[in-house]
DNA sequence: TATGTATGGTAAG
DNA sequence: TTACCCTACATAA
């Protein structure tokens, strides 16, 4: 249930543990155990987070792709459950096990290309280009809440990053993306690098400003130190924040903190 | 114990 | 736009 700083995190893990090393892979499950064979006993060469989606070369020269989706996990194994489908395990401590993703695939190298050339900016990584961002997101007519989501746009952004930075930034969720000026994308931009990076940090999702916590990290409850995502009422103002679907997700915004666009007000 | 919800994305229609 | 994937967790009973 990965926002993409969490792909991040997993992919340093696997880097310490598993990087470098010949692996027995394999697939308990049943459902990948060809993909399985065909990188099994290579050396896991390289891993790479781009977004929520995560890369692994083999010294095969194949790539294996995953992405959680909303159930997928790893724990440490092995786990002995019938739902495991994918499974690293070095040959003395190390057993990585992995359950319910959406996508687990071993992909030749152009496959693989492809999928990554498909995601937009990631800010966790140093190749990342706004620039990509902005060219993707300024022609299109629906709403920023939505593009923001779209992983071809901006990579790692899930539903509290959207919810969050649209709501530092003052910009409504249903803004047309192409009446969000460049000064806009610009503090858009930076923010979710800056939110993304703290969580990097942190190890958790807490959006709201240190210095405008009423107490200390280690205590915020799971919900907390949110501006208005899952929030009764917006952090700063106290409006009732309001919560609509937007293309199947919860979407969050405070009202007076976040102006809705002209064109909304008619349609409710 | 049962039920509902969720930080996501894809494929089918 | 809908169905699906098919887990973990919180809350209700």
């Amino acid at each position: 249930m990965p926002e993409g700083h969490t792909l991040h995190l997993i992919a340093r893990d696997h880097r310490r543990r598993l990087g470098g090393r010949a692996l027995r892979v394999s697939s308990p499950q049943g459902r990948a155990v060809d993909a399985a064979r065909r990188v099994d006993r290579s050396v896991l060469e390289r891993i790479d987070a781009h977004g929520k989606h995560l890369f692994y070369e083999w010294s095969t020269g194949e790539v294996l792709h995953v992405h959680l989706g909303i159930f997928g996990h790893f724990l440490d194994g092995p786990s002995g459950g019938p739902n495991v489908r994918w499974r690293m395990a070095t040959d003395d401590d190390v057993c990585i096990d992995l359950v319910g993703p959406t996508a687990c695939e071993v992909l030749k190298p152009d496959a693989a290309d492809a999928v990554a050339a498909r995601l937009g900016p990631d800010p966790l990584r140093r190749d990342a280009d706004p620039e990509v961002a902005w060219a993707r997101l300024r022609n299109r007519r629906v709403g920023i809440g939505q593009v923001l989501m779209d992983q071809s746009v901006f990579a790692g952004v899930g539903n509290i990053f959207r919810a969050e930075s649209l709501y530092v930034c003052g910009i409504h969720p249903e803004r047309p993306a192409n009446t969000v000026t460049r000064d806009e994308f610009d503090a858009l931009y930076a923010t979710v690098a800056r939110m993304l990076k703290q969580a990097l940090k942190d190890k958790r999702i807490v959006t709201v400003a240190r210095d405008e916590l009423p107490k200390p990290l280690k205590q915020l409850d799971r919900l907390e130190g949110r501006y208005v995502y899952r929030q009764e009422n917006c952090f700063r103002c106290g409006t009732p924040v309001r919560r609509w679907d937007l293309a199947g997700r919860w979407c969050y915004a405070c009202e007076t903190c976040q102006p809705p666009p002209p064109t909304a007000e008619l349609w409710r």
